[in-house]
DNA sequence: CCGAACACGTGAAAC
DNA sequence: TGTTTCACGTGTTCG
């Protein structure tokens, strides 16, 4: 331990703390002899540095309730809590995409049918009237917090879904458009 | 108030608050005299709860590079940069799938999806989203007294529906079959 | 020995 | 008025 300071102490502090020695000092040359610690431009800097990195961090963060230093950390700290829940919430969704389609690559045993969809099964009848008509039936269940949407406004219904077929449906895979007009040929008759 | 301290600050000043200022004293043996300023402790007070937000955030960012305050705060950035890139991917997937749920979720005027889809033709969208994955988007009205009917129960759809499809479908006519398995692929996501 | 980092007490200014 | 927030200069510790 050094005691090099020691007087540094008794002179500085005692006295210095109720004299003049403030930040109209900061760089004069002022005429008494005012021992500037060594250290003194560099905790200037260092406080600088450090009120940047606070400023950058409060110019970062939307919602901003009060600009002094501790409500800028709190906000930052709530804004990072939204940030990682909206991460959280957008992965989960894109996580039930990727399920959806997953599970329809398997083949659907009757177990995995009835876990899935509980005591009901869905249910698809395709009957060959005559020519190129068919009948169809479909019965099924809609899963809670399926991505699937279906929304009714009077009479007018929207759908959305996303369906992987087969490699080798029906004889190859059918583009965009082939559906299209697949579905649309259903539709029509609704 | 309560002294529980983190071990950032050392301060083992405990309720004394008197005139026993730390290590000034105890080298620099002046009896006492120490103007003890009015806000002394509020300034404690305030640096403890500085230093708790800090912590806090501390705690919450990932990668911490160094302990140090103002690389925190740093640290707190990037990350927060980190996070917001991350949303906007995840929120560039998304929407890139369901872009048409979502103009659906943001017009709530009734009328003009009334007008809109009154006087449109059936609708569908077919885009292809990867491999064999498909995203499909239908909106259609139910006519009147139209052959197709669909009932509800207890979240459970029966859909009967006659379709004629085009004689060159896809490549040829699907059989009843390929047309179960096709429907079963879609509702599964439902 | 030097530089970086920190807590501290203090005066002043802001609310 | 008083309470709160801030910047400042300092001593001290650590690498």
């Amino acid at each position: 331990m050094d005691r090099v300071k020691t007087e540094f102490n008794d002179l500085c502090i005692t006295e210095g703390s109720k004299m003049d020695k403030r930040k109209n000092v900061d760089q004069n040359e002022d005429e008494g002899r005012k021992f500037i610690s060594k250290n003194l431009e560099a905790e200037r800097k260092r406080r600088k540095k450090l009120s940047d990195r606070q400023l950058e961090l409060c110019s970062l963060v939307l919602i901003i309730t009060n600009m002094t230093k501790a409500t800028i950390i709190t906000d930052a700290i709530t804004y990072i809590e939204e940030l990682k829940k909206t991460v959280e919430e957008l992965t989960d969704q894109l996580r039930q995409i990727k399920t959806t389609c997953a599970d329809e690559e398997k083949t659907n045993s009757e177990e995995e049918d009835i876990k899935k969809w509980g005591t009901m099964p869905p249910e698809v009848q395709v009957n060959h009237i005559t020519g190129t008509k068919q009948w169809i039936k479909i019965v099924f269940q809609k899963k809670r917090g399926s991505l699937t949407n279906v929304t009714t406004s009077r009479g007018a219904s929207l759908v959305t879904s996303s369906a992987e077929f087969a490699e080798n449906f029906p004889c190859e895979l059918p583009d965009a458009d082939q559906i299209k007009k697949f579905l649309l040929e259903i539709i029509k008759s609704f």
